[in-house]
DNA sequence: CCTATTTAAATGCAAATGCATGTAATTGGA
DNA sequence: TCCAATTACATGCATTTGCATTTAAATAGG
């Protein structure tokens, strides 16, 4: 038999949870505004590109870019319709299985990735490198690291 | 004279980036989905509530609850929209300044800031709280409180 | 081999969001 | 005092998102 406390967090807690809010916000929307800025698509459309991009020639199914992204299923789908449509990506139907298929990166879609990492690096570096020490941003990694961590079940 | 080098993010600013990215959108998911699975609104509903409460009788003006929530003025305006429909708080003109609004918590908003509580606070602990040692917590909390600083300019 | 279940992806519809603009009150010159 | 600029907030419209469902292909069980 368990006892169960729903334990309520301490300052230390909560002041941790704020600042990962507020500091996630602004790193993020710096990035996007560099980007927008810049005239480029949102972020999204980078990390699509450059998954797509790694996977090289065989490509990659969408339910795999939805895992390694950790988007709903019909966002990827919603995703890839406009980015295939902007001429970045192709789908074509996979050999194998009928349901799925397999979406490789256009000449212009690598290079579409490559102009945006000049904005896009920049602006991490920005947000994140230049405020933190080489040993502080390990630090850092570290502690998130753990936070995403598998869940304490129930 | 001015160089400057648009620097790109080294290994550790990007891991760096990468998981705060990731962290985050764990940490927010499992939060707002406690919330969502208990029946109640979404966090930004909670953040109304705590400020409006903490302002008191004398009420609280949609512009400053925009600085301190960090939403766009259109944000807040509906967000308070659906809040005073559902009952949780009142708008009242002020009578300072005719454009402007005080607003006031209901005694049901009370509650349901209590009642909110109840199921927010375990879902931080749980996100956050229980995943880190005080010590690492309070070492998190001060390098995210570093990112946030103010941007350094161009 | 045939049907039930599962899996991959698309989509209709409603709600949420972003952007630009509108309205009304206040402030700040000249 | 009068008018232009600013400030506080609301809102129309287009885009995006979330949810539930649909379609079609693959797999599993008998």
């Amino acid at each position: 038999m368990y006892f169960f406390t729903m334990t309520m967090p301490d300052e230390t807690t909560e002041a941790a949870w704020t600042k990962l809010m507020r500091a996630q916000d602004r790193a993020l929307s710096h990035v996007e505004a560099a980007l927008k800025d810049a005239g480029f698509p949102p972020l999204a459309w980078y990390d699509v590109l450059l998954e797509v991009e790694r996977a090289g020639k065989s490509g990659i199914r969408a339910i795999d870019l939805q895992q390694k992204l950790l988007l709903p299923q019909y966002g990827i789908s919603r995703l890839l319709s406009k980015i295939e449509a902007a001429g970045y990506i192709s789908r074509q139907l996979s050999a194998e299985d009928g349901r799925s298929q397999e979406i490789v990166i256009t000449a212009t879609g690598r290079q579409l990735r490559r102009r945006m990492w000049a904005v896009y690096g920049p602006a991490i570096e920005q947000a994140v490198g230049c405020k933190l020490t080489p040993s502080e941003r390990k630090t850092l990694t570290g502690l998130l690291e753990k936070l995403t961590s598998p869940p304490a079940d129930t």
